[in-house]
DNA sequence: CTGAAAGCGCTTACAG
DNA sequence: CTGAAAGCGCTTACAG
């Protein structure tokens, strides 16, 4: 159906090999036969076969990239700065959907080892459940193995991986603790101290770790740590409209509302607006990510910043191998507090209860 | 290196087809031999090369995905309905960023035709540019011919397609027109007269569409077209807020001012607040697409929907083949004004010039 | 600089 | 139900 090299090589009068020396460019070919080549490969407008290549050459020019949500920003604009630096390495990248599923997370690092793919980035905050881990640590160990190379990115280092394959194993994370306990320790340094907060979905490691630095910073400050003053999430904006329905019944006192991460710090605010509460002189609100969105929101958005662009792109580069392994494996990137509007000093308020 | 094929085979002691019998399950096997075979396939932690499965059976399970851009949620909304549809039809979706370069869609089409991809799906406006329109139109003929499906989702149907695959490339399209019209429409409805049009890059199909159906209502009202009133913007928050600058220094006195998508609303959102102007007391601004954070900027942008979600369901279900071809090979999906708190009566006005 | 030949790891008629 | 063998379309030592 399809032109094949052989087709090529027959039109040009040469052999198949030479065919294929031309077309890799990794070989000397005299300039006449080249050209005479490139013609019949115009003409016929031959394409080679990527699949019979992978296979004769063994090698593969694909980087798999897996993501809990691609139409989630947080996911879409670290997968950008992955793509780009493995198109700059010549890699095609292959993004794929897990749904937050450990199942699926499973079932596609099979489906790339499939195809050999030569690198694998899973992003985003890994579920803490042993098993799981186990799995995907004994996955993960035999793809590096026959040569993949994996980076973690946004997740902390996997402790679950075989003695040989961890040392090849790269990870880029973020300082979601400091973060969240810069921002926390921001909010009561302004008086609050009724602080309330949304967590992610449990057993996930970025919703421990900002949670801890969210917990840290009130301990800092000698202030207990009211489990009614917590509720959870799921990183989806209309858990953030929930959950801050939920404090609010439980504490109606709370002077400030803070959220693991921008979209559910939406789904807040949404709630005070409707309550007819105003931001912030009578409640704070603050996120977690400088998502584009956060300096648009009504007020803008006081969050943290993760830079998710720059984390892609370097797991991006370790994927390729156009970065050298940093020291330990590990690239800890740092987070920013962002001072935005919808933060201020905590309300003069009668001592209720 | 890694295990084959064969490994499994002798390890089991069957000869390869019938591994590949069991692998593919498409073929009986005696249930003793089955287990046998499953067996050496768990001992020896074997996966299949799908590059020789794909060379060998001369299938291959990708669909190709190109977008603009995958970290603006107008493309991460749309992959993952595509993305969904191809899970469920059991094909690994690979989504590629052209950046909106012609050059890189081309090339990324070369890419997925070397793979031998089953799909493509092309999303958003395409470029007007004659030249690389047939370059497409040529290229999308051949993988047609070869029996790749193509799909185009947010764009119009391709004129210059082969007379051949013609018939077989489906187009999932927007009402971009008619939504447009109804949001000027509705501006007018409400008073005013002097409206300002960010318009999103030249030459690209669907900033073409919304600012037809823009000039549609003006005309249906009629109201001048007057070109001072419309700036060019490249469907960026920074090209908006640049648009809204000049649109304001050219003509202080717009009581309205309609961006070509939302993200561009948000740029010119800032500009009014900078200069201390109220929405939409002193000026009204609507956006289109209605991207998840619309509801929640400074105030709700009123807009106008595109189920982008379910036009990439659609699309990824013809690329599949689980859904029939919609009659003409088109499918065009509606678009609705969501009337929200950024666009209000126009003010009155002195009569100044 | 060029070619003949073996091999990459599967699938699939063809026989039995 | 199972196997031997040819073939998918390339690449790459090996010779020359």
């Amino acid at each position: 159906m399809a032109t094949t090299l052989a087709d090529v090589a027959a039109r040009a009068g040469v052999s198949p090999a030479t065919v294929s020396r031309v077309l890799n460019g990794n070989y000397p070919v005299a300039a006449a036969t080249r050209r005479r080549v490139e013609r019949a490969v115009d003409e016929l407008n031959y394409v080679i076969n990527g699949h019979a290549r992978a296979l004769a050459a063994s090698t593969s020019d694909m980087l798999g990239v897996l993501v809990n949500d691609m139409a989630d920003p947080f996911f879409g604009v670290m997968a950008s700065g992955i793509q780009s630096a493995a198109a700059a390495g010549g890699l095609l990248a292959i993004v794929c959907n897990t749904d937050g599923s450990p199942q699926q997370e499973l079932t596609y690092l099979k489906l790339l080892q499939r195809q050999r793919a030569g690198a694998v980035v899973l992003t985003g905050g890994s579920v803490e459940d042993p098993e799981h881990n186990r799995a995907v640590a004994s996955q993960l160990s035999l793809m590096s193995a026959q040569g993949c190379r994996v980076v973690l990115c946004g997740r902390p280092p996997m402790r679950e991986l075989d003695a040989a394959a961890a040392p090849s194993v790269a990870t880029v994370t973020f300082a979601n603790r400091e973060g969240a306990r810069a921002l926390t320790a921001h909010l009561i340094a302004l008086g609050h101290r009724r602080i309330g907060y949304v967590t992610g979905p449990a057993e996930r490691t970025t919703t421990r770790h900002r949670l801890e630095g969210h917990r840290q910073a009130l301990a800092d400050a000698g202030l207990p740590d009211d489990p009614r003053l917590v509720a959870a999430g799921d990183y989806s904006r209309a858990s953030g409209y929930d959950a801050a329905l939920e404090l609010l019944r439980r504490e109606p006192g709370v002077t400030a509302l803070v959220a693991a991460n921008d979209t559910m710090a939406l789904g807040v605010c949404a709630v005070l607006r409707e309550r007819g509460l105003r931001i912030p002189e009578d409640v704070s609100v603050a996120g977690f990510d400088d998502l584009p969105f956060s300096l648009d929101a009504a007020p803008s958005l006081t969050t943290v910043r993760v830079p998710l662009r720059q984390a892609g792109e370097q797991a991006g580069k370790l994927a390729v191998g156009s970065r050298p392994m940093p020291p330990g494996g590990l690239l800890t990137l740092p987070t920013e507090l962002l001072v935005r509007r919808s933060v201020g000093p905590a309300p003069e308020r009668s001592t209720e209860d």
